[in-house]
DNA sequence: CATAAATTTGACCATAATGCTCAAATTCTA
DNA sequence: TAGAATTTGAGCATTATGGTCAAATTTATG
């Protein structure tokens, strides 16, 4: 497991926010010489926590290994309500709308079991929450990609 | 609505697999001279296409306004088989192993609801899948994130 | 089909970024 | 506290970038 400590954090963060930003600014941000800021990243290349393609980083390289879909039943007219109290919450990852009865999609992550259900309790807490149900994804079969769809973008659609 | 060309293509491509890759090898990868690269690329970052700078793709903008998470029943022993035949479909986003009954959750992405049927038949004739379910992801309240979840990560986890 | 509009190209240039080394300073670890 | 690891600043050669420009090419439109 990789441990971060403050510059790579922040290297991350900014590498988040555009990745494309050129090492100098990272060492800016991060408040370390150019040097450092080249070594540091390159070390995150390499440690995998910064991922080739698909999504930016790797958290399971991070120590969150746990990762769960959540579906809530919500009280329609607090809706809005409960999407911004789920905002805040670090561990939520994404949340959707889907049909059925006006359910709401939440995927979750969490260091460990422990800290899964501390955010469980966190969430049936929110009002308008009115039932969950929790699917543990236990093996990840085909991390999110886009490549081949692009790929076939430019076979047909046109 | 964006249309992407061929060269479109091949940048977003390129920048999947490698979001710092160098503008003169965009051009490279995409046959054209260093000049088209340069501006196509700016045409895409302003397009919206591409996402926060150049590492995620936003897949709405290009036509594929049909979102749905997919949980499949499989027969255990043939898991694998069906993993590998998911793979093989552009439209699948993501595969997870669920808990529950050796479940397989599945993101899917299409153009419309006809696509999406066409590749729900798809996925239901492959042997070993003996059931599915189909939620429809009526409206993102939270695209996929993980910077909160690394801010968290350094006032706490250390 | 002809013309206007848009795009691409290659060349050029000044500036900035990169990758590299190195020795000294600093911080971390055992 | 000694040794190891990291950081720093400086310098240097090479490459990338962002910009302009006129000519060539492609695309769109009447």
């Amino acid at each position: 497991m990789v441990r971060l400590d403050e510059v790579d954090l922040r290297i991350l963060l900014a590498l988040i926010r555009d990745p494309r930003i050129q090492v100098s600014e990272l060492a800016d941000e991060a408040g370390v010489a150019r040097n450092t800021a080249q070594s540091r990243l390159r070390r995150l290349q390499r440690s995998e926590v910064l991922r080739e393609g698909g999504r930016d980083i790797d958290l399971g390289v991070l120590g969150y290994d746990v990762l769960a879909f959540v579906t809530l039943e919500v009280n329609h007219r607090e809706l809005d309500a409960v999407i911004t109290a789920l905002r805040q919450i670090p561990n939520v990852l994404e949340i959707h709308e889907t049909s059925g009865r006006g359910d709401v999609w939440v995927r979750l992550i969490a260091t460990d079991t422990h800290q899964l259900q501390s955010v469980l309790r966190q969430i049936l807490r929110i009002k308008g929450v009115t039932r969950s149900e929790t699917t543990f994804a236990l093996h990840s079969h085909l991390a999110y990609r886009t490549a081949p769809l692009l790929e076939h973008y430019a076979e047909h659609d046109h």
